[in-house]
DNA sequence: ATAGGGTTAG
């Protein structure tokens, strides 16, 4: 009797707070609603609720999903039911609540989501989202999880700061951080750092001196940086340290030590990693796809396809079924070579394979067909890709812009990018960089400073290859000031100021200041070791153009003594001074030199030597020439063919009849 | 978790 005395009243309540719903002001009548629906929803009563759901004010909800924060169906099954009419995200409470449910019941996926949501959408803080998380359960759910989780939503917006405070906030209030959120963190540091992995080393050292252990996942990224660093020996010894400290490592560890080994063309290392992969591992460990597309990278990148292709057999022959990437590694590598047939056959192969060549392969051949000057095979590869449903990417408008503009078609590329721009399809700086390059290089440089600034309005961070195409665009204008105040801006916008940096301002020095000037340059990016043989060939080019001949010879002799590399461009600039002083001689001289070094002469040698000895030598030696270089494997500049060569050939009577 | 495609220097 009592009861359902009790049960009259609570459905009276009910119904008089489903008619009143959102007029309800009054303290009183909202407390009512709160109880009619807290009553309802431990009797599992969703029916009443979903009528109930217009009537839900956003003062309620929180109280609702804070009383039954311990009932995790409750709060989810609700949470469903509402989020359909109501944003969840409107109270920063409930949506902790719902977070930390979703999280207890392993559904991260659902929890990152909201997370995300509550910074991009809501705007807060990791940190405030990190607060609220505290005070409703620190006591109650001792689940670093939720930590866990938070610190991936951020390094998945790509917020080191924030994943860092949090990380930070947790150890300051004696809190626990897993180890699995450093890893998160320290794997999104690792992946944002340049080629030095700077910021990752000071975060590694921070957690290690905090008493942490490194589990497998730490050491693999500890190899990964030191693989990034190009310091494979290194990696290695991590390697032996980690099995010394009883870590097994996993296929991921080795897969890092392969692809260190095939960046650094180090073939017979990666090659006896991978064939001794079994034994190193106690037999735990056996090659997967990504070690066997490492190892076909490694090869193709060093131009042996063939031998790449011969490790696609051999995967198949060990039952492994070779992916899209494996096909677009191949197809990329005989593309680089300029052996498209062969790139077009694996593509065949890859279809009877059932597998449908994505937007990189379609990108990787258009790439080589705009190189190859061919337009039109490009643009009706692009529209074959879009007839086929495959979208255009980021690469592609990359590619597509670039290739416009090498092959002469400088506004169409620009009036490409306008559209691509307002359609805001541009994520990254790449496409405004060859544009404002190309602008540059035709002596545009103001148009180029217009594209800088319209990066600023769109939004776009102009990075380090921005500043650098910019400074060498001012450099090659003589402007060598604006220059200067250029790579002020990349220190002010704590950029690094980066090998590429230094030497175009190397080559502006040298031609616009003097050659001393430059040389100091030198002394001090030696002095941090930074500097290769575009450092030397530039300086070296400065000594021959101000007429030092003696510093030239002695930078010459120093670099082949002291095994700074020497290339083809080294020889080029001693060719080219030889044949401005007259001495084409010696010119010729040297081109058997380098040929005995087993570096090879390229067209800009033909086109120095055919160009020079035009001046003062017969058809008949021009022609000579040209058979000798032709003969060495030398692919004849064309221009230079038809407006030297070809007409010296018809002068001696060997023209075509 | 690790693997494939586009930019800057002589």
């Amino acid at each position: 009797m009592v009861l359902s005395l009790f049960g009259l009243k609570r459905r009276h309540l009910f119904v008089r707070a489903l008619h009143l719903g959102k007029q309800f002001t009054t303290p009183n009548a909202e407390e009512i609603l709160f109880k009619a629906i807290c009553v309802n929803l431990r009797e599992r009563k969703w029916r009443f609720l979903d009528q109930l759901s217009s009537s839900l004010t956003n003062s309620v909800l929180p109280r609702v999903f804070h009383e039954f924060r311990s009932s995790p169906h409750v709060v989810l099954e609700l949470y469903q039911r509402v989020s359909a009419s109501k944003s969840v995200l409107d109270s920063l409470e409930t949506c902790c609540i719902v977070i930390q449910t979703m999280v207890n019941c392993k559904n991260y996926d659902d929890a990152l989501f909201l997370m995300k949501e509550l910074m991009i959408r809501r705007g807060y803080s990791p940190l405030e989202i990190l607060e609220v998380l505290l005070d409703t359960f620190a006591s109650r759910f001792p689940c670093d999880a939720v930590f866990d989780t938070l610190v991936r939503a951020c390094t998945e917006l790509g917020s080191s700061e924030g994943a860092y405070s949090v990380i930070e906030k947790l150890r300051t209030e004696g809190l626990f951080v897993s180890i699995h959120a450093w890893n998160n963190f320290l794997n999104h540091i690792v992946k944002v750092d340049d080629d030095v992995c700077c910021r990752f080393w000071f975060f590694y050292k921070e957690m290690v001196s905090y008493g942490y252990f490194e589990n497998v996942y730490t050491f693999n990224l500890i190899i990964y940086a030191l693989c990034k660093e190009c310091k494979l020996l290194a990696a290695i010894c991590v390697f032996y340290k980690m099995l010394k400290s009883g870590i097994v490592p996993n296929v991921v560890t080795f897969n890092m030590l392969v692809d260190g080994a095939c960046r650094i063309s180090e073939m017979d290392v990666a090659l006896k990693l991978v064939r001794n992969v079994r034994i190193m591992s106690g037999g735990y460990v056996v090659p997967n796809i990504v070690t066997y597309n490492c190892l076909i990278n490694g090869y193709c990148k060093l131009g042996d396809v063939e031998i790449g292709e011969r490790f696609l057999d051999e995967m198949i022959e060990t039952g492994l079924e070779p992916n899209v990437r494996t096909y677009a590694t191949l197809v990329d590598g005989y593309s680089r070579k300029g052996m498209l047939d062969e790139a077009f056959r694996v593509c065949d192969a890859m279809v009877e394979k059932g597998l449908m060549p994505n937007s990189v392969v379609y990108n990787t051949v258009i790439h080589r067909l705009y190189v190859e000057g061919d337009v039109d095979g490009a643009s009706s590869l692009l529209s074959d890709m879009i007839e086929k449903y495959i979208s255009p990417d980021k690469f592609t408008h990359s590619i597509h812009e670039k290739g416009l503009c090498r092959n002469g078609h400088i506004n169409e590329a620009l009036s490409y990018h306008k559209c691509i721009v307002e359609k805001n399809l541009t994520e990254d700086a790449f496409s405004h960089n060859i544009l404002i390059d190309y602008l540059c290089k035709s002596r545009n440089i103001l148009a180029a400073q217009q594209l800088v600034c319209s990066m600023f309005v769109r939004g776009l961070i102009p990075d380090i290859v921005t500043y650098g195409t910019m400074i060498d665009g001012y450099c090659k204008e003589g402007n060598i000031n604006r220059a200067v105040e250029v790579y002020d801006d990349i220190i002010k916008v704590k950029k690094n100021p980066n090998l590429v940096v230094y030497n175009s301002i190397l080559d502006g020095l040298c031609k616009e200041v003097s050659v001393d000037v430059a040389e100091v340059l030198v002394e001090e990016l030696k002095g941090t070791s930074l500097y290769d043989v575009i450092t030397h060939n530039t300086l070296l080019n400065g000594y021959c153009i101000s007429g030092k001949i003696d510093k030239a010879l002695d930078l010459f002799l120093k670099m082949r003594k002291e095994r700074i590399s020497v290339n083809e461009v080294t020889y080029n600039i001693l060719i080219n001074f030889m044949c401005k002083l007259g001495l084409i001689q010696h010119a010729k001289e040297l081109v058997s030199v380098m040929i005995t070094q087993g570096i090879f002469p390229d067209c800009i040698t033909y086109t120095t030597l055919v160009t020079s000895m035009n001046k003062e030598s017969s058809a008949e030696e021009v022609v000579e020439l040209h058979d000798y270089m032709v003969l060495r494997g030398v692919n004849p500049d064309g221009e230079t063919y038809r407006t030297i060569v070809y007409p010296r050939i018809e002068q001696i009577g060997f023209g075509l009849d």
